[in-house]
DNA sequence: TCTGCCATGCGATCAATGATACCGACACAC
DNA sequence: GTGTGTCGGTATCATTGATCGCATGGCAGA
């Protein structure tokens, strides 16, 4: 899992250099090679095929998206953590809008898992804010919402640039999405109460685990927790 | 405007085929020639481009898109409409996976309109919700909410098809976005009176124009009211 | 009616690009 | 020392976007 072939790094920076200097999003694999010294076979053996590049590339981005999450991320107040977090997602995609649309943008073969690590890191977030009793969701339908609509901002965004300047759009969108999946401050009271504190201790299980429980139990636990919060 | 030239939209249906029956969502312009029986400078002679047939696809997918909206909207309910708006919008991308993308994904050179278009047919069922004292949002503002989420969330479920089954994940995104954008009927009171009032009233004269008033009168009247509405 | 023009389409061809077949060199085990 | 396998290169193929110059045919005007 080492995965240092300073050969393979290499043409993924080249790759992803052209395809964000590129006019059109596109790059050669030629050009690729020849950046950095060798020729069209080399690549062919390393990715197999030009879309096992355009992954391995995709791939490359997710590693600098989360690096850039886990720089950020953790202020203490979870929720805050996941406002700033939308915030960090429109500033990549503005700073690397090929990238971004490599990553985010259906392509009917790809291999790459960018996206569903991305869902990941979302759900992880997620779950710490349903440990203080702040969502209202499950972790993962509730990834799944905000992550639709910040792809959604943010393609609609690249498109149109001008829309970077002013972060009204985007924050109008978070909040509309946010104030669908959080708990309120203010109507801390709202919908079931069961339900939300079994989606709490469900959550803080899953973060931390019970030490007070042998692991049959916990499991069991948990399948009872589902079932209270299933509807 | 008529746009009658049977050989370019014999083209471009041809090339709407291709790309739905190409597994990479690509189309080749000789398979295009081929397919209505004509050679290649023909295509570069009607469309200029690739790129040029590819936005002529596009704006032919508006024009399917607008024709499937004008069967089904007007029901009265103008709310209504614009739910039955959003689950259309879905439909579409499920039936046109790869047109849909060719419409609203950027691509960095598209001359097509599509997009823009799409947003004011929606601008427009909006100002016929604002009319009716149902907004909250300017029209424009709401628009631009309600599209984006829309993409993201049509794009989310082209990725992974299955999720087409379950219309939850989509209605989930549809009433958070809505909620945001539309004046529940319980809480008909919320926000500043003033401002709701004089945003339905300028979407009636955006609608109607008022018969009453001179059109200097109008348009003054219209500049106050954007005033008001502004903030 | 004849003539020149131009719109329209075509065969041939170019250039770029994705992809592969085959060869040579080097390291290493036996 | 020799076989083996990894690694890289040269040459080449096939596809595809794009263009050049020519042929054809209808049509306005003398």
């Amino acid at each position: 899992m080492a995965e240092t072939d300073p050969l393979r790094a290499a043409m993924i920076e080249a790759a992803e250099r052209q395809l964000a200097s590129s006019s059109d999003h596109e790059i050669a694999t030629r050009a690729v090679c020849e950046a950095v010294g060798v020729s069209q076979p080399v690549l062919y053996r390393l990715f197999g095929d030009k879309r096992g590049l355009l992954d391995a590339v995709a791939d490359h981005g997710y590693e600098r998206y989360a690096a850039l999450k886990a720089a950020q991320e953790r202020t203490g107040d979870p929720v805050a953590d996941l406002h700033a977090g939308w915030d960090g997602h429109m500033a990549f995609a503005q700073a690397n809008p090929a990238l971004y649309q490599l990553m985010f943008t259906p392509r009917p073969w790809s291999h790459s898992t960018a996206r569903e690590r991305v869902m990941d890191l979302l759900v992880a977030a997620l779950t710490r804010c349903a440990a203080v009793g702040a969502l209202k969701l499950e972790p993962r339908t509730a990834a799944q919402l905000i992550l639709s609509a910040n792809i959604g901002t943010a393609l609609d965004h690249i498109a149109r640039p001008a829309l970077f300047d002013d972060p009204a759009p985007s924050h109008r969108m978070r909040d509309a999405v946010f104030s669908h999946v959080l708990a309120h401050t203010s109507d801390r009271q709202d919908g079931d109460p069961l339900r939300t504190a079994a989606l709490r201790l469900r959550a803080q299980l899953q973060l931390g685990g019970a030490e007070a429980l042998e692991p049959v139990e916990t499991a069991l636990l948990q399948r009872w927790l589902e079932r209270i919060t299933q509807p």
